[in-house]
DNA sequence: CGGTATCCTTTTAGATACTG
DNA sequence: CAGTATCTAAAAGGATACCG
């Protein structure tokens, strides 16, 4: 089995690399998984050091990867939910076991 | 519960992901995983489009991190054998997992 | 409130050349 | 064979300022 530099043969690996990628991806889903919906700033504070410039990038990608939803409700003040789709919550509790096996190894 | 941007409380997650982020971190993995032991020069091979720079950096953090064993044998032409250990093979079918999601969600 | 635009810094990976 | 050293390029993320 070869791996090319352009991932053809692992391409899904790629894509969920795309998805869990990235330094604020696993603390973004990790925060949403434990809200049913949560609004933009909330997001911001919970995740905290984060610019709204790389939450507005990080949201988009997961959006375009079909994880996350967002639904803007027109009302003053303007409010936005962002939640999980059913994709995106299947991925939880495999970035459960990722993490549970950081926690076993870590300084192991 | 909170995700600071040093990642306290991801500090497990942020072990993990040194492990399976990097652009070749997966491949490698995924290689090593298909083999007992195997060579620098036919693990670079394997990996199709990775430097000797890039390879040799990888396997070091790997090592580092206690998922990758390196052998040396004081042998003419010398010899080097690669494997993983046993926090590696751990991390197996989690990778799988990750992989496996992909493969049914993309392009869904 | 929920963003975007622009620019800058940091990090990561690749190219090239060379060594024990 | 199994790497290292040096430099360059590209990508990711952050700072600042501003908008509907």
């Amino acid at each position: 089995m070869k791996y090319d530099s352009d991932m053809q043969s692992l391409c899904p690996a790629a894509f969920s690399f795309q998805v869990i990628g990235g330094k604020w991806n696993l603390p973004l889903l990790a925060v949403l998984a434990g809200n049913e919906t949560i609004r933009y700033n909330a997001l911001k504070r919970e995740l905290n050091g984060i610019t709204a410039t790389t939450l507005a990038n990080t949201l988009k990608e997961l959006i375009a990867h079909g994880v996350v939803r967002r639904e803007a409700f027109a009302e003053v003040p303007l409010r936005v939910e962002y939640s999980l789709t059913e994709s995106g919550r299947e991925l939880v509790p495999l970035i459960e076991a990722i993490v549970g096996w950081g926690d076993r190894h870590l300084g192991k």
